[in-house]
Formats: structure tokens, sequence, C-alpha cells
DNA sequence: CGCATGATCGCCT
DNA sequence: GGCGATCATGCGG
């Protein structure tokens, strides 16, 4: 099976578990995906890609799975996204939250304000600062650069919850869409 | 070109 | 629970 390959919703919990790795000139940081949201394209106003809105932005999410799509939000947050379903549909996953693994004392020196180590990763914001993922970083190809998926944690369908997704108030009907999923009881679940 | 807004976070009460 | 920070992006003029 092709991972990219996958309808988005079901990606979003494929990738629950898995392994996301960085290298970079400090070195290697990686997580397990521990928490996810899809974005359906045109039909979900949640979505930047909304109604097919093609922009300089919304650019890569209509290229094809497993490109990389990061975006700068409230004026200081990066957040890390993997496009997903065929090309020319806008579809992505926000990577909400990790479980550090790799790299732990240079994510502690990127995010100076967390108090545990549980506030490294337990945000899309935290998680970019603390991986050092940068706008720069839009565009690339999963596992054929500087960043990866690798197997992880195997799940059973009963260790996943999900819900609606945070932060889209705006999105009127798609508020309540239970896009959000999340690895039950794991304490690096944002909120 | 100006300006409103946001797939958040952290600090304050 | 509330709110200010701070700027890339998108859209209107």
């Amino acid at each position: 099976m092709n991972l990219w390959e996958l309808p988005t919703l079901d990606l979003a919990k494929e990738l629950l578990g898995m392994k996301l790795i960085h290298d970079d000139d400090k070195g290697t940081t990686s997580g397990y995906i521990v928490e996810t949201e899809a974005y359906l394209g045109p039909e979900d106003r949640a979505a930047h890609s909304y109604n097919n809105r093609r922009t300089a932005r919304t650019e890569v999410m209509y290229d094809e799975a497993g490109t990389i799509y990061t975006y700068f939000i409230y004026g200081m947050h990066v957040c890390f996204n993997i496009v997903s379903g065929p090309v020319n549909k806008p579809e992505a996953i926000l990577i909400r939250a990790l479980q550090p693994i790799e790299g732990i004392e240079e994510m502690k020196e990127r995010r100076v304000r967390a108090k545990t180590e549980i506030q490294l990763t337990n945000g899309p914001g935290k998680l970019s600062k603390a991986m050092g993922f940068t706008l720069s970083d839009n565009g690339k190809k999963m596992n054929e650069e500087n960043i990866r998926i690798e197997e992880g944690i195997e799940l059973g369908v009963h260790e996943i919850s999900s819900g609606p997704r945070i932060g889209i108030q705006y999105a009127e009907e798609a508020v309540h869409y239970p896009y959000r999923f999340w690895i039950k009881n794991n304490p690096y679940v944002s909120r």
C-alpha cells in the first residue's frame, strides 16, 4: 500500500503513530505524530483552498500527495502540513502535535518558553518551532529531501479519537466536521 | 498601495 | 477565560 494514495481522512488517521523526522545543520529532530487535522479542499469552508481558491500560498495544495505545505499565521507561527489526495485536489493534513523522540535538547533550545517537555511540541506552532520547520520547507517532497516519514507505533482503531477541528470558528457549517484525529490518552496532544 | 485577518501561543487575571 | 503580539497573505481600490 502506498501511503500517499490513501484518501485524506484515512491518511490523517494513518499518520498517527508514524515518525516525522527533520535533518538540518543542527542535527536530527524527530517525533511520533499524535494529532492531525484534515482539510478537504473545495467543499471544506475551513480549508485555505475552499472553493478552489488558488493563490501563490495555496498553490502547493494542488500538488501531489506528500508535498509539504508550510504557512505563517498570527504574525509569529509556522504551521506544518502534508498535502494529500490526487493532483489538483487541494487537500492537506495539518500536523498538530508530536511526541518528541530525537533531538530533545535542540528542541529545548528552540522552545525557550516551554516549561515542560510536553510543551515542546503539543501544538502546531510549537512543533514547527521545536522541529525547526520554516516557510522555506514549503513545496519540499516528503522523503526526498531532509524531511521524512517512517513507520512508528502501530495503532488499532480503538486507540484513535476524533472530534471537531480547532481554531476555525469562521467556517460556518464546517465547524463541527469531525476531521481532527488524535491518539487516545496521549499526553502530547494539544489542549 | 493600504488594510483586515488568521488551521496560535503565552501571559494575565 | 480573555487578550495582545506581529506579519505573510489576499483582496480591494
